[in-house]
DNA sequence: GTAGGGTTAG
């Protein structure tokens, strides 16, 4: 019975016909020395099957090509290339194998050259070259070969699927899929793969719906490719159910199946389950462990993430780059510039620091922490950039302040031909908006409304709603607002609101407040903004009703901190914080630091004090606001005359300082957090008052 | 167990 039954050529009488019958005496099927040069490849020691391989007197074909494979495996393409020219007869195996060596190690060329030159091609060396192109990203010229073929079986129509499928083109490899004749489960498998990898997780669960119909028996591979489709769609479900089918038919103890349910119980929020899934598989891997940390992230739980990453680099299993990359992103989810430097070297160590998806996480983690001149080095170093590298430096440039130099890098971006997508335009309008750059803001948002392939996002509208309102364009910014074509969301509102707090615009506060408070009653900002609008206009009245409502809808604001990270320990505070064990010294060291800025000139800004007091009492309040204590605290638990201490007086925080050697972080009102920005051996300039545009500095030399 | 097509993290 044929395995397959749209096969129309049968490969094997096809490689019979090319061996010159001279050699036919050295394909005997028994051969001795098979099983035990098979056993040594299996187990990688090449060298040593080399060896073994040289001791064999006249070695048939299968031989030669048994070690060309292994060769092959192990990228040492030289050294198969060697022993095909050696060959004293080659079959069509050893001609694919030698086809396959070359494209596997990245030699397009020779590959198609040996492809051309081969004589008696079977339908395994047309599928093998059309694979090979697919893998350059020649998805073209692989279409081409594929309908040149002069026979097709289903494996040639499952690797043209997934040529496309690979290639973004996955509607071509669905309409190849439905009007293919024989599908077998590999042709699913390889579709359902497909729709999901393409950001079609819900065409792919119909598909599956579709398979599951068919009643065919279906693999451990293709359980473990539904069970990811589960998780990118979160279809919780659905995912249990096949779990609990998976433990009955034992499939659930296969290797890859048990990685895709912990990827599954992580992604769909069940990470306590994606855990106890882990902790019973029976290998830990690198994949299913990386799918952990991952999936801890994913859940917020950035210090169980790195808890298993220090648990993986203390085990034999070595992370590789995917590792990395998300435990970068949880040090970024805890603002751990430290540990995320830490990290950093290891992946110098392992070399795995060239790779684009470490270095991109690096420049996230590094300006997301306040230290824009780091990320931007690693940024001018890369040979190789994607979107996500420019999206990722234009973003933290836009959030340290650099809104001009953000617009710049974008230029270079076109310049090169980068298209951007919705992500980008975020970031562009964050740069107009933090660096109040109006005119900038409104060509960018025309840019991306006549941009045909992006969509305007609610995002999109609230950066917009931000640049005009911190422009006092209070009109504009609410005709933006009703023109939009999705419902505004509360952020939107607030966005608005918290314009009303720079500008003192009771009017506009009082009415949109009402809509923030229909939307989203919940929302403490909003109390706490408009409160602070009343205050600052001395409107007392209207500051203890607002603050009455707060209180009698139980809606309580969580106070904004600030901590320091020192030694690994994290040191937090709120404004006016005396819990701290060395809460004496810390305030003494502030004195004296907000001493020593007045002798340089330095008024605090008095505007936002959010309390019913006199202009003293208000300085007072923000003379112990949580950055300053924090930042205090730095000062007296390293060593002094270590550095400089800059004070950076940017954005309407009022005065935020960092100290060298340590990193500060710190959330505000909306419960976000913040990396403060921190500066080295910046040069000593006058202090200068609040500024919205771009962040000026004051540096203070630490007494000795 | 000489050669081609589908599986897990990012």
């Amino acid at each position: 019975m044929k395995r397959f039954p749209a096969i129309t050529a049968n490969p094997k009488v096809a490689s019979f016909r090319s061996i010159p019958a001279a050699t036919q005496p050295w394909k005997e099927s028994g051969s001795p020395w098979k099983s035990t040069l098979f056993r040594l490849l299996q187990s990688h020691e090449i060298d040593e099957a080399a060896r073994f391989f040289a001791r064999i007197p006249s070695p048939g074909v299968q031989l030669y090509t048994m070690m060309i494979n292994g060769y092959c495996r192990i990228n040492r393409l030289d050294q198969a290339f060697r022993l095909f020219e050696r060959m004293p007869a080659r079959d069509a195996a050893a001609w694919n194998s030698m086809i396959k060596a070359a494209l596997d190690c990245g030699e397009l060329d020779l590959g198609r050259k040996l492809f051309d030159e081969m004589p008696g091609r079977n339908v395994i060396s047309w599928t093998t070259m059309v694979n090979g192109l697919s893998q350059f990203g020649r998805v073209d010229a692989a279409e081409d070969l594929f309908f040149r073929m002069p026979l097709r079986d289903t494996a040639a129509w499952n690797a043209m699927i997934s040529a496309y499928c690979d290639n973004g083109r996955v509607a071509d490899a669905r309409s190849m899929f439905d009007k293919m004749p024989q599908p077998n489960l590999i042709s699913w498998t390889a579709m359902i793969g497909g729709h999901d990898q393409n950001g079609e997780s819900d065409k792919a669960l119909c598909l599956f719906s579709e398979l599951w119909m068919t009643r065919m028996k279906l693999t451990p591979r293709t359980y473990a490719c539904i069970l990811t489709v589960c998780a990118n769609a979160s279809e919780l479900q659905l995912g249990i159910q096949l779990h609990a089918h998976l433990v009955r038919t034992s499939y659930s103890l296969d290797p890859f199946v048990s990685t895709s349910l912990v990827n599954l119980y992580a992604k769909c929020k069940q990470i306590e389950d994606s855990s106890k899934l882990f902790t019973e598989k029976q290998e830990k891997d690198v994949v299913s462990w990386t799918a952990l940390i991952t999936g801890y992230g994913l859940n917020d739980r950035h210090e169980d993430a790195l808890k298993e990453f220090d648990k993986m680099t203390a085990s034999p299993v070595r992370p590789n780059q995917s590792t990395f990359t998300s435990a970068l992103n949880s040090c970024c989810g805890l603002q751990a510039l430290e540990r995320g430097k830490k990290i950093h070297a290891t992946t110098v160590k392992l070399g795995l620091d060239l790779d684009m998806f470490v270095k991109n996480s690096l420049i996230v983690l590094y300006s997301k922490c306040g230290d824009i001149d780091d990320s931007l080095t690693l940024f001018n170093c890369m040979d190789r950039r994607n979107l996500v590298s420019w999206n990722s430096i234009i973003m933290g440039c836009a959030q340290n302040g650099y809104g001009s130099f953000a617009i710049e890098l974008f230029d270079d971006m076109t310049k090169l031909n980068v298209q951007p997508d919705e992500i980008t335009y975020t970031g562009l309008l964050t740069a107009c908006s933090h660096s109040r750059m109006l005119e900038k803001g409104r060509n960018i948002f025309h840019m991306l409304e006549r941009d045909p392939s992006v969509e305007v996002k609610l995002e999109h509208y609230s950066c917009m709603v931000d640049i005009l309102g911190r422009c006092a364009m209070f009109e504009e910014a609410e005709e933006l607002i009703r023109n939009m074509p999705m419902e505004p969301n509360a952020t939107i509102w607030l966005a608005l609101l918290s314009a009303c707090r720079i500008h003192a615009n009771i009017e506009v506060a009082r009415r949109i407040s009402k809509k923030v408070f229909d939307i989203d009653p919940e929302n403490s900002a909003t109390y706490v903004l408009l409160s602070n609008i009343y205050a600052s206009a001395g409107q007392w009245n209207d500051v203890s009703q607002t603050r009455l409502m707060m209180r009698s809808r139980g809606i309580t604001k969580v106070p904004a901190a600030s901590w320091i990270t020192l030694k690994g320990m994290r040191h937090e505070f709120v404004c006016g914080d005396r819990s701290h064990p060395m809460a004496t010294e810390v305030y003494k060291k502030l004195d004296w630091l907000v001493g020593k800025l007045k002798e340089l000139g330095y008024i605090h800004d008095t505007r936002f004090a959010l309390h019913d007091v006199d202009d003293e009492q208000k300085e007072a309040v923000l003379a112990y606001h949580s950055e300053k204590l924090a930042l205090a605290f730095g000062l007296i638990s390293t060593v002094e005359g270590m550095g400089f201490v800059l004070v950076e007086i940017a954005g309407d925080l009022g005065c935020v300082g960092g100290a060298f050697a340590a990193q500060l972080g710190g959330s505000g009102d909306d419960g976000q957090e913040h990396g403060l920005r921190h500066r080295r051996e910046r040069a000593f300039s006058s202090p200068s008052t609040c500024n919205y545009t771009e962040p000026s500095y004051t540096a203070v030399k630490v007494a000795p």
